[in-house]
DNA sequence: TTTCGTTTGATGTATATACACTATAATTCC
DNA sequence: GGAATTATAGTGTATATACATCAAACGAAA
């Protein structure tokens, strides 16, 4: 079966990967309760350290809807907090202390999830990759 | 809001540019009905030539299940067929003729989906992916 | 200041994918 | 040849993500 040579699809391998890449993460993520997912909102809410929904899905290039349910069990977790008065339509979000602490341990095993990719690439295809990333994203 | 620097996370830049690809192969494909996960099992199916659901998946590395529901319109559409005899547990998946000829026509549209890819980020980038990807993948 | 278009958050629904499990066909082993 | 094991296809359900749409808040324009 695996004499043929599969289909060159850039679409494909990316998807594949994707989900490969996902799983080590997850895993590693996996004793803190978080996904990758929302890892990613914690640290990237950490940097911008106060901003609304909209503001965050355009920053991380997620759907607004998508960081809409993302966010939702971080509240109920109290690792998020909305700083904005009653009856106003923007959200401020903000990390709480609590959500800050977990970040910091999360970080450590993140760092495990990324070592490990450039373990398997190696890291100077990890750098030519997260740069061709960039310009497929950013681009 | 752009001022920050974001975190670079292998996962969800992949994850990020999995998506944004996706839209591009799905948008080339639209008008043949085709989505790029069920072109792919079309074209892989071609090399193949003649195979199991089982095999099948595990040559373009989905989900056993994931396959089942995908290939499901494909038989509806009278794309591909079943070779097996009637009550025997292997199916012998085969593209049917019109199968063939839709693929042929899909084909030219993924080439213009590649092209795009590699007019965005540049033919050797393009290269330098796919090989990165490969090792992703198989590795 | 009232109206109207826009922004923002939210919900409903759809797709891609996976994992857990089930039912049955196929194979092995006594 | 019949029982136990394994392989195969399929279903149920879950997650990540998006799009279409809605309602309420907000701001601009008359």
């Amino acid at each position: 079966m695996n004499n043929f040579t599969k289909i060159n699809c850039y679409c494909i391998k990316l998807r594949r990967a994707a989900n490969i890449v996902s799983d080590i993460y997850d895993h590693c993520l996996d004793s803190m309760g978080l996904s990758i997912t929302q890892y990613s909102l914690l640290g990237n809410l950490q940097k911008i350290e106060s901003c609304s929904v909209t503001d965050l899905a355009n920053y991380i290039g997620l759907e607004r809807t998508t960081v809409v349910r993302t966010i939702r069990p971080l509240f109920s977790k109290g690792l998020i907090s909305d700083a904005s008065a009653p009856n106003q339509r923007n959200k401020i979000l903000q990390l709480t202390e609590k959500g800050e602490k977990i970040l910091e341990q999360c970080k450590i095993l993140w760092r495990d999830a990324q070592e490990e990719v450039e373990k398997r690439i190696g890291k100077e295809n990890a750098d030519m990759l997260m740069k061709i990333l960039d310009q497929i994203n950013d681009g």
